[in-house]
DNA sequence: AATAAAAATGCAAACGTTTTCATTGATCGC
DNA sequence: GCGATCAATGAAAACGTTTGCATTTTTATT
C-alpha cells in the first residue's frame, strides 16, 4: 500500500512514467542492488542476469539518476571549465576540444565565463562546487586566494590552462607565452624592423598576455632597441577595436611592423592596413600569436606563433579525469606544450 | 559514537574539512531543517536566526550540496544546451549569451556538441538527462524521435533554437531563415546579377541551412532566373574550405555574385577573391548570412542578414528557466526573432 | 494578563541510488 | 559425492538534503 503512494508521488515528480532502479529490478526479477551493479560494474553480474536487466532497462526506457548515485559515489561525472570568455576564438576551440574529450570519458562539462572579473570567478567556482564537480580547469594562474582555497579544502583537482610558470601554485597545461612573444618579435627584428608597435591586451588579471608582452619587450632589449612607450598600446581581443586602434597608429606613428597579442588583434590590423591602402608586407609587417582558425586563410596569411588550443583542451580533460579517478592531485606534472613560429606572408624584410 | 564514525567517513569523502548542513546547524544552534530553509527561502526564518546561520556558514566555509537537494527538489539547477559545434562563430556567441543569462538566474549550463550526428545527439541528451537537467535547448527541429521522446516522457522543458517552422514539434526561439536567404539573394538580384553561385552547407540534418537555401532559390525563381545545378555548391562552415571551393568556382564558372550560407563561408570567398585579384564589389559581389563578429570589419565589409545570435541565446535561457519554474511546457509561444538585411561594401550593382 | 492566531522551528521520513555484509548458489578438487 | 572456495545476489544502511507535520515561540487581540 505505502509503496503505491510513494510510487505515485515519484511519478508525479519525475513526469509521467520515468521508472527508477527499483522498477527495473522488479521487472528483471532481481534486487535493486544488482541493477545498480549492472550499471556500475557489469562484470560482477552473471551474463544471463545482465541480459535480463539490460532488456528490462531498455524496455522501460530507464535512465539512471547520477545525482542520487553521486551521494555515495563521491563522483558527479561533471567537470568544470572556467574561462574569461566563451565566444572568443582564443577559447572556443579549446572549450570544444575539452568538451569532446570529456564526452569520451563519459563526463559532462560545465562551462562558465567571468569576463576577466576575479570576483565573478569566485562565485562561479562556488556555484560549480555546489554541483559537486569532479575537477576544474581554470585559465592562467591569476586567481583570488578564495577561489584556490575553496577548491583545495575540498580537494577538488584543479589545473591551470594556457599559462606557464616556473613555480606555479596550480599545476598547468600550457605553453611558454613569454617565449612565444619573444620569438615572434625576434622574427620581426630579424627582418630588419626597428620601428615596431605592439598591440597587447590589458595585462591585469591576465598572466598569458603579461608573459607575451614581457617576452616581446625582452626581444627588443636583447636587440638593443629602445622601446618607446607610445608604441606599446593596449587593445582588447576584438577585431573592431584593434582595427580602430591600428588605423590611428598607422596614420600617426607609422611603424614598419606591428606585433599583436593574438591573432584576432592581428586580423584587425590587417583590415586597417587594407583600408588605408598600406601594403602588407611591403610597407608593413604584421604578426600575431595563437594561429587561430582563419589565420592561414586571411590575405595576406598571418605570421604567428602556433599555440595548439585543441591539444591544451584535450590534455586538460584527460589530466583532470585521471586526477579525479586516481586521487593523485599533487603528483601531477606540469605539461608544457611546445610552440612554433609560423612564418607566412604578413611579414617581410624591411625594404 | 556512531556519529563520529559517520562524520569521519564524510570528511574523508569530501576532502579534509568540508562541513555539511548539520555542522552549520550545530554551530548556529538551530536544526538542519532551519539551515535548509535559510538557503532556499530565507524569509521564512527570523532575521536574527538568519544572521546566526549566515555567520556560521561563512565561518565554516559551507557550500551547499545541490545534488543532495535535487533529490527532493525536482530541480538540479542545471540547464543543457546541445549544439552541432561549439567552436564555430555561428554558435559560440549564442552559447556565451545563453551561459551568461543562465548565471544571472543562478543556473549553470551543461553544453555538448554532436557534430551534426543525430545519434550522438541522442546519447548526449541521455547523458544530460542522467544529470537531471531542468531543461534543454536544442538547435533546429531535426532530431531523432528517440531524443524528443526521452525528453517528453520526463517532461523536461525543451526549446529549439535558430530554426523557424510554421508548425514546429518543439517550440522555438529563432529567425525565419528562409526569409533571410530570400532577402539576401533578392538584394543581389536587385543589383542586376543573374549569374549567381551559391555556397551552402550540407542540408542534411540541418533545417536552418535547408531553409536558407530554399529561400535563396525561391528568390531566384521569383525573378525568373533559372538556377543551374552546377552553381549550387555544398560547403561546410569553414573558412579554409570555402576559400578553396571559391577559388575553384571563381576560376571556372566566373559568377558575378556569390551568396553564402553564412558569414564564415563568405569570409573565405572574400579571401579567395583577394588572392585571385578579383575586385569586390567591382567584379564580384559577395553576401553572407548571420552578421558575425568581424563581418563589419573585414575589407570589404560584408553584406549580410543580421540574425541576432546573442538575443536568441538570452531569450532561450530566460524561456527555459521560466518553463521549468512555472511548469508551463506547452503554453510556450514560439518566438520569432526579426532579421535585417545589412548592406555593406561587398555587394554592388552589376557593371 | 490571558487567549487565540500566526510565525518559527524541530523531528523524522523521504529522495534514488550505492555499498557493506551476509547469504545463497555454483564450482572444484579429491 | 562432499566439504571448501568462490561468484552472484539480496537486505538494509547509508549519502546530505528537503519538507510535511507537530511543536514551540512570538505576536496580536481583548
Amino acid at each position: 500500500m505505502r509503496d503505491t503512494v510513494s510510487t505515485m508521488k515519484r511519478r508525479q515528480r519525475t513526469g509521467k512514467g520515468a521508472p527508477g532502479i527499483v522498477e527495473v529490478a522488479a521487472r528483471a526479477q532481481v534486487s535493486p542492488a544488482t541493477v545498480s551493479r549492472f550499471f556500475n560494474n557489469p562484470k560482477v553480474v552473471r551474463p544471463d542476469t545482465r541480459k535480463r536487466i539490460q532488456a528490462a532497462a531498455t524496455e522501460m526506457g530507464y535512465i539512471r539518476d547520477r545525482m542520487a548515485g553521486a551521494m555515495h559515489n563521491r563522483f558527479s561525472g561533471s567537470i568544470g571549465l572556467v574561462v574569461p570568455t566563451i565566444d572568443n576564438t582564443i577559447f572556443s576551440e579549446m572549450i570544444a576540444a575539452f568538451s569532446n574529450r570529456l564526452l569520451e570519458h563519459d563526463r559532462t562539462m560545465l562551462v562558465a565565463s567571468h569576463n576577466y572579473d576575479p570576483t565573478l570567478e569566485v562565485s562561479i567556482i562556488r556555484s560549480l562546487l555546489e554541483r559537486r564537480i569532479d575537477g576544474v580547469a581554470l585559465v592562467g594562474q591569476d586567481h583570488m586566494d578564495t577561489a584556490v582555497d575553496m577548491l583545495r579544502i575540498r580537494s577538488v583537482p584543479v589545473i591551470a590552462l594556457w599559462g606557464y610558470d616556473e613555480n606555479p601554485r596550480i599545476p598547468f597545461v600550457g605553453a611558454n607565452n613569454a617565449l612565444a612573444g619573444y620569438r615572434v618579435t625576434r622574427h620581426v627584428i630579424d627582418d630588419g624592423h626597428t620601428n615596431i608597435a605592439f598591440l597587447f591586451p590589458d595585462t591585469h588579471n591576465n598572466d598569458r598576455a603579461r608573459d607575451r608582452k614581457n617576452g616581446a619587450l625582452k626581444a627588443l632589449t636583447d636587440a638593443n632597441i629602445v622601446s618607446d612607450k607610445s608604441k606599446l598600446l593596449t587593445c582588447p581581443y576584438d577585431v573592431t577595436e584593434s582595427k580602430a586602434i591600428a588605423k590611428r597608429i598607422l596614420t600617426s606613428d607609422k611603424p614598419s611592423a606591428i606585433v599583436c597579442g593574438n591573432d584576432v588583434i592581428a586580423h584587425g590590423v590587417i583590415y586597417a592596413a587594407y583600408e588605408l591602402g598600406i601594403h602588407i608586407p611591403g610597407a608593413l609587417s604584421v604578426a600575431g600569436i595563437g594561429d587561430f582558425k582563419g589565420s592561414a586563410d586571411i590575405v595576406p596569411s598571418l605570421t604567428t606563433v602556433r599555440l595548439p588550443a585543441k591539444r591544451i583542451g584535450s590534455i586538460a580533460a584527460d589530466t583532470l579525469v585521471h586526477m579525479s579517478e586516481s586521487g593523485e592531485h599533487d603528483t601531477v606534472k606540469n605539461q608544457v606544450i611546445e610552440t612554433e613560429l609560423i612564418v607566412r606572408q604578413s611579414t617581410g624584410k624591411l625594404a
